[in-house]
DNA sequence: TTCATGGCAATTGTCGACAATCAAATGGTT
DNA sequence: AACCATTTGATTGTCGACAATTGCCATGAA
């Protein structure tokens, strides 16, 4: 009866729990159950053929990595970011990630620093075909600062933004169907930050870390205004 | 039969789950369950009178805060942290910390920095008493953190802090059974980023309150490498 | 003595059913 | 017509039992 693998390969699906956690969490991260809309357990546990039991399991763990809020006695609904919260979001990846480079300049090795500009390297040619617009937005940049991340050497940093943060981080990017408008100069702050790294230089890779989180914010608050700005014209 | 209060007043006990959650908590950052000790399910739910249901859901609440570890199929331990892991968490706090004496700094209201004063006032007094030594390593130090945190307004910050490393924080304290031996100073260090704050200077506050942690951990490493000393010549 | 192998006990994972609780629908009253 | 109490339906919380997996221990062979 276990023939019936993922389709998108998991890391870990030794449990049903488990394996009904990450689909959930793809589902959720992907838009297919939209943000806000209510969850119930009896229609879960039939969707996926399995007990209420490992899939309240399941709820529990979306409801630590914050993708899911859940209510007692009343009922779970998946978790709708307000601008409010997006922007507290980038608060605190400019705490966590500005710390993480500074660590990465510290510890990072050479392969994972020539995996990095890989990394780079990879993007730059899918920028050139994309016509630019594409790179900023979507995995690649997540991936990068995956890297840097996982180069600090510090679980406990690694386990906040690459296990709780950036999936909502991704959530948000699908709920807000958001395409960054500045792709190249992100681009080039990449690179910056990893010659920084590279060359050891803690305090410049944290300072140019935290500028590009904050610039990332900046562009959002911006795109952000800017909406509010046409649906009131639009409705005057 | 709802009679039983936990003695301990704890803020939500709608459910058994919670109950039982905040219960083992306590045991945990207690000492009283043993750092590294495994927990079973059948011996918790007969000890706390209740089914393995609610208490795997509140063990799954703990795991989610990294006060216990489970491994599937093999069983739950409580978590047991090395110095490794201890200075992984300063390095975390330093950096999700100033960022909350930052923004504190612009947001905290009148009212709330008041209060604020009124903590380091009574903590002032105690300090006196108790010739200083209980101060730093007792909870008044976090609670005056604690009010810092509630005063960015960042209710994401807030969570991380407050709900997942600040019960770690206690932890460790238990564990290493720290008696921290820098009192004064630290106190000297809380009236300065208070100062910064009521300013609104959150420049200021950002670096006291990342030197303010960044200190309290090089203690801790100073610390345990005089520890690691006693020990080697005791041994040899 | 050491190592491999088999079985056994204990623990975890899963399931279905029952009880407690809440929210909305219904009906009555002012 | 608006408001409040009651009931009803559904959902969540809780429980006990069964199945699956693991780690340990004894037994045997090299």
């Amino acid at each position: 009866m276990n023939l019936v693998a993922p389709a998108h390969a998991s890391p870990e699906v030794r449990t049903l729990a488990e394996r009904v956690f990450h689909e959930l969490q793809d589902a959720i991260v992907r838009g297919e159950l939209a943000p806000g809309s209510k969850i119930t357990e009896p229609g879960l546990s039939k969707a996926y053929g399995i007990s209420r039991g490992p899939l309240r399991e399941a709820m529990r763990r979306l409801e630590a990595h914050r993708l899911i809020e859940r209510v007692p006695h009343v009922g779970a609904r998946v978790v709708k970011l307000s601008m409010k919260e997006l922007l507290e979001l980038f608060d605190v990846r400019e705490a966590l990630e500005s710390m993480a480079a500074r660590l990465a300049a510290e510890n990072m090795t050479r392969d994972e620093i020539a995996g990095l500009r890989e990394v780079l390297a990879l993007h730059e040619r899918q920028a050139d075909l994309q016509s630019g617009e594409a790179y900023y937005q979507r995995e690649g940049d997540l991936d990068f600062h995956y890297r840097i991340v996982q180069g600090s050497h510090n679980r406990m940093l690694m386990n906040m933004l690459c296990d709780d943060l950036y999936y909502l981080v991704r959530l948000y990017r699908t709920q807000f169907s958001a395409s960054g408008a500045r792709p190249q100069r992100a681009f080039v702050e990449h690179h910056r930050i990893v010659d920084a790294i590279e060359a050891g230089d803690a305090e410049l890779a944290e300072l140019l870390m935290r500028r590009h989180v904050s610039a990332s914010r900046a562009n959002v608050a911006d795109r952000y205004a800017e909406i509010l700005k046409e649906q009131a014209e639009a409705t005057a």
